[in-house]
DNA sequence: AACTTCATCAACCGCGCCAGC
DNA sequence: TGCTGGCGCGGTTGATGAAGT
């Protein structure tokens, strides 16, 4: 069929935007709001198309928009959810006030990307590259990590739903979130420990690796409260939980929970309060997405609601 | 000083989804 | 039920300035 092009009337300017069109756009929006994007050039007198427009005024001139460097707490708030949203810029962007989809993108595609490949971790998976390397007690390691990857994908697949649903009823402004969860910019201690915890998808060992990790090293410095002398041993044997440690919720059946998932963050060594600090933070993100009232379809183990 | 390469980011493009007809 | 228009998203491009040679 094809679909028409949003611009194919001659005459209509591309390219970077003058500071005139910028104010009419402005001063049109301001008094009349945006409407239809549609019709906004002819209305405000631009020489633009909708879609140039809307571009415009969502990713420049909207008023609550924070210009300027990232925080290295934004850093970690945008690894933390690349790794579990993947390229979801938009939804990314609603954890991060005042920071748009496409500056968190091209701050992803210069910076972070970069960033991470030097750390020796691969940006599209949160892996580290050093995973291949098989070691003594490699098999077991990677039986394990791959349970781990099966929970960890079942969460992330869990919460990708939620976001559809999500998305689906985003016309109408989101409620204030409720009380429990934790908002990134809100430094709660829940979201300082998804900051500053590595990734569990990634199996980079501290105890192995002297020379700290840039950002690492970076977000170390923010350690506060609980978790603050945790990375005394390698996180990556930490997060390697098989689900034979599943205790309480032995017989748990997903199916009796309308499809919720259960991450299992236990560890045979002891040393599973950090994850559980890291999952809880991930999952309050996750589960923040839920309609208010709405029980969390991603929960940890040990933490199961009440049917 | 002139030229080249690299980094950054605003803006464009094409596609998919969805509501309305 | 199928079609169409509007919108939003993610990928990509290209202009510009900085850094390097």
């Amino acid at each position: 069929m094809g679909r028409s092009p949003c611009c194919e009337k001659v005459g209509l300017k591309k390219g970077p935007w003058t500071p005139e069109e910028d104010q009419k756009l402005l001063s049109y929006i301001e008094e009349h709001g945006h409407g239809s994007w549609r019709a906004l050039p002819g209305k405000a007198g631009l020489q633009r198309c909708g879609k140039s427009c809307r571009l415009r005024w969502t990713n420049y001139l909207r008023p609550d928009i924070k210009r300027g460097k990232f925080s290295m707490q934004e850093e970690q708030i945008i690894i933390q959810l690349h790794a579990l949203l993947g390229n979801r810029w938009s939804a990314i962007a609603t954890h991060l006030p005042k920071r748009t989809d496409n500056e968190i993108k091209n701050y992803w595609n210069t910076h972070l990307k970069k960033q991470l490949a030097k750390m020796g971790i691969d940006p599209v998976t949160h892996k580290s590259k050093n995973d291949a390397l098989a070691t003594a007690d490699g098999h077991s390691r990677s039986a394990a990590n791959l349970n781990h990857m099966a929970q960890w994908e079942s969460a992330r697949l869990e919460a990708e739903a939620r976001l559809v649903r999500e998305s689906k009823l985003r016309s109408t402004p989101p409620p204030p979130p409720p009380p429990h969860v934790a908002m990134p910019m809100a430094a709660s201690p829940s979201l300082q420990a998804l900051v500053d915890l590595e990734s569990p998808t990634s199996t980079l060992s501290f105890s192995e690796n002297n020379t700290m990790p840039q950002i690492m090293s970076k977000a170390s410095s923010w350690l506060t409260g609980p978790i603050g002398g945790g990375f005394g041993h390698g996180f990556s044997g930490m997060i390697m939980g098989g689900a034979n440690q599943r205790n309480s919720t032995e017989d748990y059946d997903d199916s009796d929970n309308a499809g919720g998932s259960c991450v299992d963050v236990e560890d045979g060594d002891g040393g599973g309060e950090e994850n559980k600090n890291y999952w809880s933070s991930i999952l309050n993100l996750v589960n923040s997405s839920s309609p208010p009232n709405s029980p969390p379809s991603v929960f940890l183990c040990g933490q199961l609601p009440e049917p």
